[in-house]
DNA sequence: CTGTTAGCGCCTTCAC
DNA sequence: GTGAAGGCGCTAACAG
């Protein structure tokens, strides 16, 4: 039969209770007895059992990741990283799609809460700013991490400076003789599409450059969105020289739309993208982007999220640094 | 406080083990009992603590997703089709990397069952196929349900019938004037290389064409290995007129290729892919490529796993249909 | 620093 | 067709 606590308490001839302090970091065992007790776990091979854990103690050592987001690259790599943390600390993850009927989100969400017993959530763009979301998160009391919120006052999370990023971006296309900026804008219920936008005026005004409202067009992060709002900018009757889209799939979006006008990129346009998804090296020519360390935020926002299950007020936000990548898709302005 | 089954009970004026028994769905129960413990269910909001379940019960309601593998498009939808079948059973599905130090693959997965208690899992390519993971996962007793396994023989899992699906692709070629028609094969570690390349000679052979080797390059479905094999395609004294990558990423990375050659596609050289990832259709050209239902055959795979879980017999291997999906980066043969 | 006693919420077995 | 008692493996609360 399976080998129990109690088993493991004789063999290291002390009380279950002791075992148990050992095997949870609690204070009060004396070193000896602790490795005693350690040695006993060992020979015994002894592994606890999630679910006596769970129910005798109050906490499900269950946290789950809240998406509604169709990026998979992104997620799945946020994810390894919250699967890290959480596996450093034997919680398990979860994961919560918020997908499909989108209608009641806080719904869901509340039976998640309260069918799975979770201890805490993550939360990733643009679930991260869904205020009735939070208020819910909040009156049950339940703690959570979010990944690049729009607003990090007094939050747990993970954040980049992605408007500092894009400054330098622009800065990139600007020593390369860029004046005609176009910018292809994110979805408006992520707060990066605000940010990018900032930095993008940021990047202009360092060079002394007006904006012109007429190179500010709508997207939505989808290829598609990208694809026509390049054709939009195409047919200006001053056409940009350089297009920073607010992420890769709306700049591979542009790089289309350009190739299907018969022009060349970055011979007559020049495109970049922000993310550095694997779409950014996968087509021709290899996107200038922004990289952020993505599964890195994962790892961080889980162990922000445990530390703020532990105790409430050790957790806080923490500011990961970005990378600007230059490569195929952007070159010298066309006369 | 929380409501429990006592409360339940009370409520309906019946036993503990009545309520639980139609919670069960187990036999033994009157129509009229039942509904009146139905009706105290919904009144009180009730739901059943999964870990008291796990806990008295012997079993976990988990099962896990094990995952060697770097695509995450393919992984994210397998991963949402596993959930909802495990959604629909009020089954859990935890996630099980083994991308790192897959030096001990066994010992991972023999911890994860014997931690987790896992009631089963659901195995991806390419660990379906390896033979040490299965055995052990035989002597544990763990059921598991393989996806595009090499070898589907008694086995519970979900296939499609992909050689056929080469066969018509090619076929495709054949039609547009192609006769020197390229293959990329996939990583060797994966039953799909094997049907891939077994689909591209039935279709030469359909069509009366001789196999010549030179044609035939080593890939290992990523993008670089895809350009790496269409440049020494390209170097050949006749270069093919068209290539079949044996996956996306591989076929992207094969225009990448032939562009940075000064090439066009499908102007010089006709290029198509499989898996139909959003890349397919990200790329310029967009992509000629067969598509799996990959999330239905996650959906599939977690129904037959959850079938076995309750009754050894009752699951098997279910096929799928594909679909060859023709777009821009196939056209006619150059002269 | 260590041990004892009660459950956690549900399912099992067996009686009725 | 239904119920009562006992226990799944662990931890909380309280002693010592």
């Amino acid at each position: 039969m399976r080998v129990r606590i109690e088993d493991v308490a004789a063999e290291a001839g002390v009380s279950m209770k002791t075992v148990s302090r050992v095997l949870n970091r609690e204070p009060n065992v004396a070193d000896a007895t602790r490795t005693r007790v350690e040695a006993a776990v060992e020979r015994l091979r002894y592994k606890p059992h999630p679910s006596a854990r769970t129910l005798a103690g109050r906490r499900s050592y269950l946290v789950a990741m809240l998406y509604d987001n169709p990026s998979s690259n992104y997620l799945m790599e946020v994810e390894l990283g919250v699967l890290d943390a959480c596996q450093q600390h034997h919680y398990n993850l979860m994961l919560a799609p918020l997908l499909y009927d989108a209608r009641d989100i806080v719904g869901k969400v509340e039976a998640l809460v309260e069918q799975s017993r979770l201890d805490g959530v993550v939360l990733t763009p643009p679930i991260t700013d869904d205020q009735a979301v939070l208020d819910r998160l909040d009156e049950l009391d339940v703690p959570y991490a979010s990944i690049s919120p729009r607003e990090d006052h007094r939050r747990v999370g993970v954040t980049v400076d992605e408007r500092s990023a894009v400054r330098e971006l622009v800065a990139h296309l600007v020593s390369l003789g860029h004046r005609r900026i176009a910018h292809i804008k994110g979805h408006a219920a992520h707060g990066a599409t605000g940010w990018r936008l900032a930095g993008y005026r940021d990047g202009l005004k360092d060079a002394g450059i007006r904006v012109d409202p007429a190179l500010i067009v709508d997207g939505e992060f989808s290829h598609d969105s990208g694809m026509r709002a390049t054709e939009k900018l195409l047919k200006l009757r001053q056409p940009p020289t350089a297009i920073f889209a607010a992420n890769d799939d709306m700049a591979a979006g542009a790089i289309c739309a350009i190739c299907e006008h018969g022009l060349q990129v970055p011979r007559d346009i020049s495109v970049c993208g922000f993310d550095d998804t694997p779409i950014a090296r996968h087509i021709y020519p290899a996107l200038t982007t922004v990289r952020q360390p993505t599964r890195e935020m994962g790892r961080l926002a889980g162990a922000e999220l445990l530390k703020a299950i532990r105790a409430r007020d050790s957790a806080g936000m923490v500011e990961v640094p970005y990378t600007v990548l230059v490569r195929r898709s952007t070159g010298p302005a066309s006369a």
